[in-house]
DNA sequence: GATGAATGAGTTTTCATTCAT
DNA sequence: TATGAATGAAAACTCATTCAT
């Protein structure tokens, strides 16, 4: 099997941009609704309004598709957080922490099926999803950021990982408690061992 | 025409109990490899050594074939700890949260792929993952225990919820790190407010 | 591009041995009839009164069909030649080169349009056509000839390409010539340097 | 509103000539590399550096394309025979054979892929390579030297076929004998009854 | 019960051709 | 005239499931 692909051709004029967009928010909302097995190229074309030919002339198949969503994601949630960080920088530790949980926490939630799907049906690709640029990126972010607040940075991976976990694993959940984001602030504490708040 | 005597013998139910068991092995085996889009019913039944047919016997679908696996992993799940807790009751309630994250770790790292699977790819079916009678048992079981340790019960399903996220989210990383027991019983002892030993 | 494949299934049952005649026949037909790429494997389930499953069981794709049916060709040919030179013994070297080439020519005329597909259609796989079991065995049968009538059976292999390339490219003309055999023996018999008899 | 003035600019005819002949040059290296079947319009226009719709400016269809090669090619030979034939008009016909067979034989080992393709896949069309102009050119050519050395002019177009089916089955062998013009002649020369030469 | 050949709807993907710019 | 994005019919192939033996 050939690695994870990119795109095919990159969308020039205006006509195709908007094509590539609407390929790419038609095939998040039938992932997010009927999961990778079920979404369909063609089912993705048609609710995209373009015709299945147009697709692939722009994604050279099934996964390239869903790698660019998972891309996307990634860009998103470092956005976020670079931005909370910045704004919060006043604050201490702890609360920080709150604070991006938060917001990314409010990230995932605007689109929950579609979240749930990328992290839970990544399909079994060869490999680990592809550390991609974001990712190192985010992991430099958050790096910085613990060293700057006295925990040490190598902890950076580990936090990623479980902040992950813990939001799509509770998030998804069919009731998630309102205090999610306590909750999760509080386990992630934990594991840096900040001390609590009073 | 007479009909036909009905049982010529009674048929072995050791045999199919072999046979269930052998699929079941080879379900996990190919859907730990290959993912659930890569499992047909055709490889399993060819790897199980027994006919097409008579894995519809045992099985009405694919999904009911996942299901069973999904059982079989809570009931193993729910028997470690039950183990566990019964084994450690004399414990600091600190430590009995280590023994539990310890126990369950090491009944993951068995199947990994199998779980890795399991876990994420449970595919986006009309439902969320059936809870199952074990689920309710296992609640029940940790939420006793909560209970007695003076946390709120209330927070059994949260609690084991974050336990399985992080379990799943941390050990199917390339390189978990070594000391994943312990950065992971941190987080929930954070969560649970349970004070740190010294 | 993988090389030729092999039939993926030996037929075992009395079933499925006439399905996967059906099929090659099938194939043949429409073969003769559309040329390499106006058969499609739908088409030739239909004729063969299979399911398109049901060719994909035996055959693991489309080229797969077209060298089955070389094949064919191939072990029908090289009997008619052994079968030939063995009744012809007694003959002159000459003569026995005329009944070769009828023989053969006979042996095209009655799937002229198949033939013609086969050889000039096969299409620009990796490869030439592999030089098969049969071939070989074709080769070892002319040599042996060839040496006992005086010439070098080193030009076994050249003769039969020469044959081969004068009874298609001939024989497919629009109006092939009424004395075709003798025409093509004469060639062959100034590549052999065979006098003509008188 | 009045009409647009015809021409702007009488259109570059050089321009258009050499876009043709790009195209040729493409469509005979592809069909040479990957047959008939992997020769697409898209990756034709791109090797020859124009639009796919200016292609289409051009050449009606993909068949056109290579009814285009086909002609090129038979024009070529054309020349070539007509001169080998001019320039060696006081030799013995044994040797003008000799000559023709050379002479078209390098012609044909310029450009072996592509004529491989173009005997060999002429693909299935509703009729048989069109007998276009140069065709009947040779014939015409070959008869009345078939008639001044002495030999029936009526066998010009056998010879000829005999002829276009050595060099091709002979030529396109993965190892063609080094003696190929040899072979061929003599194989001629039986077919056509001229006297070998001492 | 067990077998495995047969099924065929459904999927991904290609590519000749068109046509608005 | 040139462009190249868009089209969509059609092709190869898969696989969950059935059912005659």
């Amino acid at each position: 099997m050939p690695s994870i692909p990119q795109a095919r051709k990159q969308p020039s004029q205006a006509r195709s941009r908007h094509a590539v967009a609407a390929i790419l928010e038609a095939a998040a909302r039938i992932l997010a609704r009927d999961g990778y097995a079920g979404m369909t190229t063609n089912k993705v074309a048609e609710l995209a309004g373009v015709a299945i030919g147009s697709l692939y002339q722009y994604f050279p198949n099934k996964q390239a598709l869903v790698a660019a969503l998972h891309r996307r994601h990634g860009e998103e949630t470092l956005a976020v957080v670079e931005a909370t960080l910045r704004r919060g920088a006043a604050l201490s530790p702890r609360r920080q922490l709150a604070e991006l949980v938060s917001a990314v926490l409010a990230l995932h939630q605007r689109e929950l099926g579609l979240h749930r799907v990328l992290e839970r049906e990544w399909p079994a690709f060869d490999e680990p999803p592809p550390s991609n640029p974001q990712d190192a990126a985010l992991r430099g972010c958050v790096a910085a950021w613990l060293d700057g607040i006295g925990v040490g940075a190598d902890r950076a991976e580990v936090l990623l990982r479980m902040a992950d976990s813990l939001i799509h694993g509770l998030l998804l959940d069919a009731e998630p408690p309102p205090d999610l984001a306590q909750l999760i602030s509080d386990a992630l504490a934990g594991f840096l061992g900040l001390p609590a708040e009073n």
